[in-house]
DNA sequence: CGAACTCATCTTGAATGGAAGGTTCGGCAG
DNA sequence: CTGCCGAACCTTCCATTCAAGATGAGTTCG
């Protein structure tokens, strides 16, 4: 296995403030600083540089250089991209499942449907994500490009960010709808139909994005506050 | 435009780093230390410490806490899979700019084309590949997904560093042929054909890989060096 | 001879102090 | 009132220092 590396202060913060960013305790335009994180966690401002470097190449924050560090608006357009790179990917994944496909995966996958059913019924939204996430995780590791996901799932966080402003309006099932379609073309070996329908499935973030600018437009990158 | 931020001690660091790291100065496997690298510029470790956390991320090194830095060896798998994602992404772009031809795109494309003939004439192999580059670039633009192509390019360096082992053997010919066959594919509007042809040019890679894991074994992760 | 232990010497992690540049706001001249 | 200008106060950047874990060679004990 790897070697798992000792947790540091860094990437401790790092972890906070990656979550407060996507849960929107942080809110893009926000103004933060090195000795204010520094000292509400109790630690040195050198650590938290370090912090917001990784964070700053994750796209989440911006350093301007003797001014301030700011959490980064959202970017429409790279929303879009962000779903054309995941479409673009999972579309391949699909097809590469469904033309190869294995004994149990049809097993694994409704496995984790009927899990994601279980949450939904219990009300547990952050759950049914947690495991809507799992399927398209599965599917890559199927295809055999867990790599890919990874990659998937960094600038996923975009699209997180957004999803965080409409909790409650997830339509829990629409998607588990489509996931048993997306594993019905996959058991059947059917390539055509399993893109068509995971494009359907992924499709439903477009709308959700055009809501999400309407309803919080600061929150939102325009053509002049992109410095 | 982009207010450009100036450019730090740090950021410089990063830049000599990558371009040794590319080019093989420092080989895969290699160890450095912040001490060394600081005393080599005439910095002091800080900035050669961030410069180390932002090449990490970019898995271009391991920082492997109060133990040692090394570069990173070349993941086979790694390589494997920035093709997936590479192929998956190029093959949606050259759908979508062959299902909506503009005026201009055969134009630009055969120009970009042309330039490249006459660097492969003139035997300048660097600047042939920057416009091999490029070529692929111009299609990313054409399709409206400019931020997608900064992803393929991040994660195209391992390949570069791949490549950088075998100069000499590229296929100049093969290339542009191949462009020429793209480029026809999009002006006739053949999805499927374009398509077909994007992924015949991409899959050359693959036997370059081979090849290059052969002469290099010691360049690359094997199953237990995968620390 | 071999295993374990100590310690000098590496490494990176974190804390702190100052340096250099940016912003802001108040005073002052016109 | 308007526009300039400078000083106080911010920010991040870099250097320095200390701390703590990892490593390896030499030694000692069984």
């Amino acid at each position: 296995m790897l070697d798992e590396l000792p947790e540091t202060m860094a990437s401790r913060i790092v972890a906070l403030l990656r979550d407060d960013i996507v849960t929107m305790a942080l809110k893009p335009g926000d103004i933060i600083s090195e000795s204010d994180i520094a000292g509400r966690h109790g630690v040195s401002r050198q650590p938290v540089r370090e912090a917001f470097i990784r964070l700053s190449q994750q796209g989440l924050l911006m350093i301007r250089p003797k001014r301030a560090t700011v959490i980064k608006k959202i970017s429409a357009d790279g929303v879009r991209q962000s779903r054309f790179i995941r479409e673009s990917i999972e579309v391949e994944i699909v097809r590469r499942v469904a033309g190869n496909p294995h004994a149990d995966t049809v097993a694994l996958l409704t496995g984790v449907i009927a899990a994601q059913q279980a949450k939904s019924d219990a009300g547990d939204i952050r759950g049914f994500h947690g495991l809507d996430e799992e399927f398209h995780h599965q599917l890559a590791l199927l295809a055999g490009v867990e790599y890919a996901w990874q990659l998937v799932a960094d600038h996923k966080i975009q699209l997180d960010r957004v999803r965080y402003l409409t909790l409650g309006r997830a339509s829990s099932e629409y998607a588990i709808a489509e996931h048993k379609a997306i594993t019905a073309a996959v058991a059947a070996g059917d390539v055509v139909s399993a893109e068509k329908e995971i494009r359907k499935h992924l499709a439903r973030a477009e709308v959700l994005l055009s809501q999400t600018i309407a309803d919080f437009p600061d929150y939102f990158e325009t053509a002049d506050s992109a410095h």
